[in-house]
DNA sequence: TTGTCGTCGACTGCCTACAGCATACATTCT
DNA sequence: AGAATGTATGCTGTAGGCAGTCGACGACAA
């Protein structure tokens, strides 16, 4: 189902300069020493990582395309800062998709994936229980990648990871952990996609990620972040064909 | 993210030469100059379009962001080529998709956009008596695009258009115009989004997706193509969280 | 004070060149 | 003959440098 990462361990990663670049840059906007709106300037970042600014280029471009950074060209690379109304969108995609996860994955509900996520399940309630935020959060995270991916459906795991990341949760950690009831809901979805009711999966599901929305919104809204400019996305529109 | 083209027209483009690149290519691979699993030798395409190696370099590096091509680290970029299994997936995550959007378009229905609709429809079936598979098409991606654009949710409109992109409908022509029947589910999309019934339009949209689905994947199983060894994709596995 | 112009600094975009692999082929040994 | 090894070639990854461009700041005029 998952990619098996066992198999990619074989495989030699060329590891190149530019990849381990993007590792490093994507990691200071995680932890947020890069802020959002920030200007990244390709020369500090590569004197500061002692490479050229070639790869730093090349890293920069890649992340575009995952949605950490925008591009203004002439301008350089800044990080992507999603307005309220983005993240709103954002979290509203992410509940579709969750929701089609979580049906899928009751359509065809399989034992030792059911038994995986009653372990995360377990341990993310006991972590919520010892008010180890952090564990809990690794836990619920755990758990949605754990559903996404009994979808079978790989493109929607793709794609909700995408989404998800571009939310910048880490931005208002108030909204990553919202205790108990998060675990209970968590367990009615593992009963109903063992008992294979897409309809009550999907539902469950929904209200989840809904409620997560809500309190996203809500904890930003009493941490409003100065938006900066919205940056000058060159997008070419695309058509849709079908 | 799909930033408003209307204004962005006054805004002198610092047309780069990477963008220009991007765009060539691109074009070479929609009109399928350049073909599915092909390996794209920088050197060649920066002597044939009269620039350096690092334009090139950039605008593959965009285009893989955007799942034109696959990079493979150390030995270059490929043409994508989706597997009947990725396409399949595609056009299940786009039928989700669509199907929202026109839950949204119904749920606050505007009255110049569904004339707007309705015009795109009249040509379409026009072009389609006068059996003008082009003009049909065209008016078909429109209106598809129109709808997802009155879903005002940006986000939505944003992964609906990259997952149609990826699917590469040019490849098995057949499955873009599906004739007549096609447009009357497109009438009655209109209606039920005019009357605001979410449910309907939704419905409609879906099944109406779906059966582009099942369009594709006979046609595709039809003409076979011949899958080239997948590219060894290094996809970092992100955590979904909240 | 406000609006306009010009200069300056800084950063990006691009080019050229070199180093490092990867693949394919030729060669040698068993 | 078959397998393992050496070699050659083509391509990618990276470095360094130069020119063009954008934005800011300050000077000058209304």
């Amino acid at each position: 189902m998952l990619a098996n990462q066992g198999s990619t361990a074989k495989i030699v990663r060329p590891t190149t300069l530019r990849e381990s670049v993007l590792e490093r840059i994507l990691e200071l906007i995680i932890i947020g020493s890069l802020k959002p709106g920030q200007h990244l300037v390709e020369n500090e970042l590569a004197d500061n990582l002692g490479v050229s600014r070639q790869p730093v280029r090349e890293a920069l471009q890649l992340l575009s395309g995952e949605g950490w950074v925008d591009l203004r060209p002439g301008h350089g690379a800044y990080v992507h800062s999603p307005t309220v109304e983005e993240a709103d969108q954002l979290l509203a995609v992410r509940t579709l998709l969750e929701a089609e996860s979580a049906r899928l994955a009751a359509r065809n509900p399989d034992k030792t994936d059911i038994s995986d996520l009653r372990d995360i399940c377990n341990r993310g309630l006991a972590a919520c229980v010892a008010d180890d935020v952090d564990a809990a959060v690794a836990a619920n995270s755990e758990l949605h990648t754990a559903v996404v991916n009994m979808s079978g459906n790989r493109v929607l795991a793709d794609l909700t990871s995408q989404v998800a990341r571009r939310v910048r949760w880490y931005h208002t950690p108030v909204a990553r952990h919202r205790g108990r009831a998060s675990w209970e809901e968590h367990a009615a979805l593992i009963d109903a996609i063992e008992a294979g009711d897409e309809d009550v999966a999907a539902d469950i599901m929904r209200r989840h990620t809904e409620h997560t929305r809500q309190s996203y919104l809500e904890s930003r809204a009493q941490n409003p972040v100065e938006e900066p400019p919205a940056p000058i996305r060159r997008r070419r529109p695309r058509a849709v064909s079908g």
